[in-house]
DNA sequence: CGGTTAGATCGACTGTTGTCAATGAGGAGT
DNA sequence: ACTCCTCATTGACAACAGTCGATCTAACCG
């Protein structure tokens, strides 16, 4: 489950790679890394202040904010109407650890 | 051209974002990080040695490596008739960077 | 030169992905 | 209850990406 054996000292899995290449899929779009951006730089955010900056319409940004709760990097908190999103950092160290950390 | 501004330190501009999801899009399939971490395991190696572990057709192969040359991740030495892969140790280490150390 | 071999390129097919309009679900306010 | 408001879901479509067979290029060896 993503965990050790880093990339670059051999031995990768296919289980693994596959695992690695999802999460690694998540981030590869221009979009959603601004999202990731866009949610660093502010803590915590409503879908509602990604849309302008983000510059797609509704769907597309609820599609995303989905693919990347999915992949484990993102976090939605429910609070009556909106959801407010951040980030769970321990993910993208994980991530750059496998990258050959 | 991809430097400085970590991800998680926010203000990624779109270009940034554009050549990021690229680089990370070449990482984002099981059959290159397999890949990748044969050729990060052996040093140096051929195609040759790729096509029996990764189990795909040759000239599957030879688009993966070019995937991954493109995005700068992969160098390839040409001797006689063979093609010598290594890793760019200093991109995967950069994308690292960029990914919020 | 002809034959073999390593790798690249082309063409076609298939599955996936990003996008939006339309619609749905549910809370908040009147 | 009724109407906004915020976000999720659905359906459709175009663009892209992974795969392979067939073909091409170029290097080595008799």
């Amino acid at each position: 489950m993503l965990c050790g054996a880093p990339l670059t000292s051999g031995r990768l899995t296919t289980a693994e790679a596959v695992e690695l290449a999802k999460v690694l899929g998540a981030l590869a779009d221009p979009v959603r890394l601004q999202l990731v951006s866009l949610v660093a730089a502010n803590g915590e955010v409503c879908s509602c202040d990604l849309q302008g900056p983000l510059g797609r319409s509704q769907p597309t940004i609820s599609h995303h904010t989905k693919v990347l709760v999915e992949a484990g990097l993102l976090h939605g908190r429910k609070a009556g109407r909106w959801t407010w999103w951040s980030l769970v950092p321990e993910r993208l160290a994980q991530i750059r650890t496998l990258l050959g950390g």
